[in-house]
DNA sequence: GACACGCTGAAAAATGTTTTCCATTGTCGA
DNA sequence: TCGACAATGGAAAACATTTTTCAGCGTGTC
């Protein structure tokens, strides 16, 4: 087993060891993993407070990630934040040198696109739209192309949420069925984003005139579109690469359905457990099928490593 | 001397004491407007080496700003950061109050999980698997439940960049036929992100034992997965709410869709002018008959809600 | 059960940081 | 030149944090 154990980040060196914490330093090693925060701005000991462990755990657990101690690591980690990123630098070698020039763009570009979008959301819209997905007698998600992965997202998470939600264009079915008795009673999400089929338009007006809602999650080119949603949350997508990027877009759909979840509260939370239950059940069932179909059966089943 | 000023940022108590600030604290004045945030991370005494003048300064000088000491103005310049977000406080009221905080919080939690997440990635594994992933005969992308939807969108992604990718598992098959002559040139990649389903551990197994590669896409809870795949790329996805958030997963996939895109260059770039134009023709196409199926012809056909 | 082992937090010891005190320096006006 | 004054940094004192030590605890093994 490698241990390059030499400028790496404090998240992979946790990473790395995470198998062998024993349990406080495990709590540790949790906090900081999702810590919202700057981790260099407080004391070991601020930090084993809030993991709920002792100052001395907090010693060892540094000591166990390869720092010299703790004030080693804190350097570490707030050079790390203002270098950039200097993540592994240990190979000189020039490929993997361009290669984390590229990371790094992609950092800067990917964290400014999300916290853009997020700052330029309006609370405002998001409560009114969260609040209508909770009042509405039946939700349709609709995303076309690449917008049909985030309509899918969209659609399993709300689908914990309330019932009545219908995921379009589903499988096998034409538009029309799918919007079968579409009324002002319902909502529609529209995922309309960049490259956007014509479909998206219609879908719009088809919805308005028979006086649904219309919510769209897009990116800013579609405030060019001539029909008006009644709310719309723009996304960043620009990427460096040739890809666009559904990051902020992602993190938009997790906001929404937090915001929903939250004006649904009294029902949504029972609801919650419940669909969990029921998944673990179903999937339990899938794996056993699935374990026959592959052909597990005999194995003793070895590979190295 | 009137000081009805409280909470006011450590930039405006500067500003507002620039005048009669001595030459030594002066430097401190204009390092520290210099470098805005990080404030918090350093120590007194380091800031004072920095500025070029004594600790016994920097005392003077934090007090002098209006600050009980040192450490109160540290505390203060910490909130602020975690507080910090300038989005609609327009109104007053209270649900809107408290909905932006809520989304000053999803802010704070979000793009810290993207740039930590990034931060961790090893770009030299990164780059191993981009090349696994053009050098592989077939791909095979598989993802449960929650990781369905980020598998569907690597498998969109990739079968831009080549040919013979196949998202696992696929509607009205068995695994067992997705998976077919799975063998040593092939690669899988599995979303294994938490809540995972046994399935996952098997299909680890099962790929390498037939000697294929595999790539986990994953939450960190995978680390203490027996199983080790080929490579890992760990993405934190916890939230403020109660779902989880696929925010920083989306932009690992996105990062590696664009090494991928890269590692395949001459190739790549052809097939993705191609498979736009083509995609573009079939979705006309579907749009003409989904126009017609939802009758958007004549009706104005109205129903009261 | 007895032992070895590693994990744990409390508290002592070591180390580091901030504040206070004070001697020195430079400036200004008489 | 002198005295008054403010600014300054060195160093000791006061304070805070980190590290080490140590005894207790639980677990697994013989």
């Amino acid at each position: 087993m490698l241990k390059p154990k030499e400028a790496n980040s404090l998240e992979s060196r946790i990473q790395s060891h995470y198998a062998e914490l024993p349990p406080a330093e495990r709590r540790l090693a949790d906090l900081l993993l999702g810590f919202p925060g700057d981790i260099a701005t407080y004391s070991a000991s601020e930090l084993a407070e809030m993991a709920g462990t002792s100052n001395a755990a907090a010693t060892r657990f540094f000591r166990r990630l390869g720092y010299k101690d703790f004030s080693e690591a804190r350097r570490m980690v707030r050079g790390a934040r203002s270098w950039g990123s200097p993540v592994y630098l240990s190979a000189p070698e020039d490929r993997v040198r361009q290669n984390s020039k590229t990371v790094a763009a992609h950092i800067a570009r990917e964290t400014n696109n999300v916290s853009r979008t997020l700052e330029a959301l309006r609370p405002d819209i998001l409560r009114e739209a969260a609040d209508a997905l909770i009042a509405a007698k039946r939700v349709f998600v609709a995303g076309f192309r690449n917008s049909s992965v985030l309509a899918l997202y969209l659609y399993r998470q709300l689908s914990i949420i309330r019932d009545g939600v219908v995921l379009v264009p589903s499988v096998g079915q034409t538009l029309g069925e799918d919007l079968a008795g579409l009324n002002g009673d319902d909502v529609v999400v529209v995922l309309g984003f960049r490259r956007r089929v014509a479909m998206v338009e219609t879908l719009i007006s088809v919805a308005k005139r028979r006086g649904a809602k219309v919510l769209l999650v897009a990116d800013s080119s579609a405030t060019a579109m001539p029909k008006k949603p009644d709310w719309s949350l723009l996304c960043e997508v620009r990427s460096e690469s040739p890809f666009d990027s559904y990051t902020a877009a992602m993190s938009v759909l997790n906001l929404l359905c937090a915001a929903t979840f939250r004006a649904g509260m009294p029902t949504s939370f029972e609801r919650l457990r419940d669909v969990e239950a029921l998944h673990d059940e179903l999937e339990e069932l899938d794996t056993v099928n699935w374990i026959a179909s592959v052909g597990m059966g005999e194995t003793d089943a070895e590979d190295a490593s």
